[in-house]
DNA sequence: CAGTCAGGTGCGAAGGGAGT
DNA sequence: ACTCCCTTCGCACCTGACTG
């Protein structure tokens, strides 16, 4: 739960933590939610939620995930666009595409979904280092998610609930996000895999920015 | 009441010293 | 040179007081 210091110091990330930032006090007002309701629904201390919306913390992967556990989206939503009036596009360069690394773990996520593209669909590249770990304690969310996770390279190890699946090189799996989501790499080399999510929130989101 | 600030806690990484 | 142990440091995260 507590943090590790960073391999390199101060592993600051300010435009991802700007970005989160953003992303979380929209969501939290498109609710209408104080931040001592938002409390009540994650777990997140008032505190932290507010130095996430002010973008002077780096969260863990734990915390984002309840956050978004409490905020009834998934982990994708909250690092979607930041630029409402920004034109459609429909393709994602990799060299645009937005990378984000949980501290604790050294977890790294990079999104691959076009950031202002109105979808369900939220594709996402993982690379999870040598003996890593990240668990996701909310379980179930309004409305209900899925996401199949396909390994590239390496294997991993997928608890959902009491089910333990092992992962390996060109395997996919299906869940429904609906209990508690561990994923781990065992081994002694890293692992590479897609996650495919389904999740409303980022159309509800441009709908309610378009709307006002 | 919503939001911010200050101070404190717990944890792992890094670094240094001692012993082999 | 290597390993073990201890201390220090930096960070996420918390509680509770404070402000507007």
């Amino acid at each position: 739960m507590k943090n590790k210091k960073s391999p390199n110091g101060s592993a600051k990330q300010p435009d991802i933590n700007l970005r989160i930032a953003s992303r979380v006090r929209e969501l939290r007002a498109l609710r209408g939610a104080s931040l001592d309701a938002l409390t009540a629904q994650c777990g997140v201390s008032k505190s932290m939620i507010s130095l996430i919306e002010r973008g002077e913390a780096s969260p863990t992967a734990a915390t984002l995930e309840k956050l978004a556990a409490g905020l009834g989206v998934s982990m994708a939503a909250l690092f979607g666009p930041d630029d409402a009036a920004a034109e459609l596009e429909p393709l994602s360069r990799r060299s645009d595409q937005l990378i984000w690394k949980d501290p604790e773990s050294g977890y790294m996520r990079r999104a691959l979904t076009p950031p202002n593209w109105p979808t369900p669909i939220q594709i996402v590249e993982v690379h999870l280092p040598a003996g890593a770990r990240v668990t996701y304690e909310s379980g179930a969310r309004k409305p209900a998610q899925e996401q199949q996770v396909w390994v590239m390279q390496g294997k991993i190890e997928v608890t959902l609930g009491d089910q333990l699946f092992s992962l390996r090189s060109g395997d996919c799996l299906a869940m429904r996000l609906d209990r508690p989501l561990v994923y781990a790499n065992p081994t002694t080399r890293a692992a590479e895999y897609i996650v495919a999510i389904c999740d409303p929130a980022p159309i509800q989101l441009i709908q309610a920015r378009t709307t006002t």
